[in-house]
DNA sequence: AAAACAGAAATTATCTATAATTTTAGATCG
DNA sequence: CGATCTAAAATTATAGATAATTTCTGTTTT
């Protein structure tokens, strides 16, 4: 994972925070303190402010004027939105990625789920996931799409961290497979169907919260 | 058009520059320079960078690290895949709105298209025809993908302006009220049917470049 | 004992100053 | 005459300092 050297001060703070945000480090809630920010990496607090209002746009972070800004809270009714803001954008993106996938890709992807499919922990699973929507999206070739798309991917995966937390059982993912054998027939109708519902299968989970008590956690498994 | 005197400099400085974008006051490609708008708007450049972080996560400029921030350029590629994001995200948010429409809310949005019929000028137009979008979207009750939609209109927007720069002459808008009629019924599949169709109607106009020869423009009318 | 208040501490937002980088213009060389 | 190098100017990016606002805490009042 480029680690990009060359990235802004901005930049790098930003991502750092990104992925604390999104594996749960930062609670959802939790002020995000300019200041401490800054210590941490060792800068001013301008850098820090601009990687707050890099957060912000990718709605990991919300901001109040004169408040400060937190980690932006979600519920269920955010997951399924982005579920199907994902579904809407990733169907159209693989009707015009189809026409442009080569068997290297399909092979790229199948390798993919593969690896998903053997992982062991929450975080590899996502990675794998990942991998393979983006690898079967990217030959679309319409960057606005898919910047907005891997933002989605960002709240889905905050949404899993948050549900399944440590626990992760593995399972074979026959979505994806089915996806790639219409594909390799040239079906790109029935992948995008497929794809379609893929996104919007929204998995539960029993979690104990700090109290005790056990509540239901929701997060998009695809 | 409230102007948010509450607002932080930043939000304020990132709202003048996007509409001076958008309107195409600011050419594409031109650079945006910190001290100038700094000196302009009386501040700092803290603020500044922050406003073209703002300007940047909406599209509407690109900022490369050392080398400053210009405004965002675009091509007929653009243009329509901003239609195609479009006709995705407002078919959806139609389909969850349609169920919390009221005759209140479509009598407003008859309205607003009588308003854009009427209209002899692109801009009068474009903020009808916003109005329209919004209203018969926002009860859907989306924050995200409302959010979304808006960067695309503000795009949307910026082509119309970029290709009829002044000429503009009154059209009635039959789609809009075909959404309206079919919303009305109760027959929301084809309601989202046209609106699909509506959004991705480009439409084209010959104008003149600069050095005097005329290229076609292209604009999405809808 | 609960609510309201006042003062202190912490934090945000902004400004001024400095360092680093890039762009521009001019001069020199082939 | 055009290309290349060099130095100055402009511009971006960051740091350090200041003002204004919010949050916290302890005390007083009913």
């Amino acid at each position: 994972m480029a680690k990009g050297t060359d990235d802004t001060i901005a930049v790098r703070i930003s991502k750092a925070l990104a992925d604390r945000i999104i594996s749960g480090a930062i609670e959802p809630g939790a002020r995000l303190r300019q200041d401490h920010v800054a210590e941490e990496f060792n800068t001013s607090h301008v850098p820090v402010r601009e990687a707050f209002r890099r957060l912000e746009a990718q709605g990991l972070a919300v901001s109040e004027p004169r408040r400060g800004v937190r980690v932006a809270a979600f519920d269920l009714g955010e997951v399924k939105e982005v579920a199907e803001m994902r579904a809407a954008l990733e169907v159209l993106a693989l009707r015009h990625a189809a026409p442009h996938l080569t068997s290297a890709i399909l092979d790229l992807a199948e390798e993919a789920t593969k690896a998903g499919d053997k992982s062991r922990d929450v975080r590899s699973w996502e990675e794998a996931n990942r991998a393979f929507h983006r690898l079967i999206l990217a030959p679309c070739g319409m960057p606005r799409l898919l910047a907005t798309i891997d933002d989605l991917h960002a709240a889905s995966a905050r949404f899993l961290f948050a549900a399944w937390r440590s626990e992760w059982e593995a399972r074979t993912d026959q979505d994806h497979r089915a996806i790639l054998t219409a594909l390799r027939q040239g079906n790109t109708e029935s992948a995008a169907v497929t794809l379609g519902r893929h996104v919007q299968w929204i998995g539960r989970k029993p979690v104990k919260t700090a109290s005790g008590a056990t509540r239901e956690a929701f997060a998009i498994v695809g």
